[in-house]
DNA sequence: AACGGTTGCAACCGCAGGTAT
DNA sequence: TATACCTGCGGTTGCAACCGT
């Protein structure tokens, strides 16, 4: 049988040091990443492998992006959060030099609260009932936009249907270099979609046409 | 200046799926 | 086939910095 990935009685938590980064950072320079169970023993640090992995992939990775989100990054975390939900490290992946930390950070500490704010539900999507209609990521919004949304700003999305299990969606974009190729899979085999008025399967209900065009131009 | 509440972010924890033994 | 480990992910926590009183 293999050996635990760590001695869990001798590995350092919390913060990192500078001297730890430094290891980290020289010996994946080295090797390369990967084989995080060896690589503290290998680097001579202190940590849980996992712990190595983390700080490499959240903090000291050289393609990190680091500092404010643009507002099209912003724009995009909600959309695809409306599409996907929680799936952090996939919304992340349209991100390009973001983890999916600090996407998840964001939304917990900015967006979230925003979208609370302007009486949408976070967690759904849909106005809060008693609310005055928000610009909205699936809505056409009107009368209460948000200031900071940037008005120039316009995405939209081609979906083609494959087969039974799983949609392609395009988000086309022409003011950002983000990459939106996604692809995903639908929960339920029982939804349907009316589209141009046709009825198509495997789609969330309360989507439609008018709804796959993301509009913040209000 | 001191204090308490809030915010933002780094890091940890536990779980699930894949893989090696 | 069963078991243990590895890796990746999402949820949560801890703490320093900031802010208002």
């Amino acid at each position: 049988m293999r050996k635990p990935c760590c001695d869990k009685e001798n590995i350092n938590k919390g913060s990192w040091s500078k001297q730890e980064d430094q290891k980290l950072i020289d010996y994946i320079r080295v090797h390369g990443e990967g084989c995080w169970g060896s690589i503290p023993k290998a680097a001579g640090l202190q940590r849980c492998g996992k712990s190595c992995r983390l700080r490499w992939l959240n903090y000291l990775r050289p393609d990190i992006k680091r500092g404010i989100f643009a507002q099209d990054e912003e724009d995009l975390i909600i959309k695809l959060h409306a599409l996907l939900g929680n799936r952090w490290a996939l919304i992340a992946g349209r991100l390009p030099g973001r983890t999916d930390n600090e996407v998840k950070n964001y939304w917990n500490s900015h967006i979230r609260r925003k979208l609370i704010k302007m009486g949408i539900d976070p967690n759904n999507h849909k106005l809060h009932q008693g609310f005055p209609r928000p610009c909205h990521v699936f809505g056409a919004g009107t009368s209460s936009c948000d200031e900071s949304m940037n008005k120039d700003h316009k995405l939209s999305f081609t979906k083609e249907f494959e087969d039974d299990q799983e949609t392609t969606i395009i988000i086309n974009n022409s003011s950002s270099s983000l990459n939106l190729d996604l692809t995903i899979a639908l929960p339920s085999p029982n939804r349907v979609v009316v589209v141009d008025d046709k009825t198509i399967p495997n789609c969330d209900e309360s989507r439609t046409t008018r709804d796959m065009d993301i509009d913040l131009n209000c």
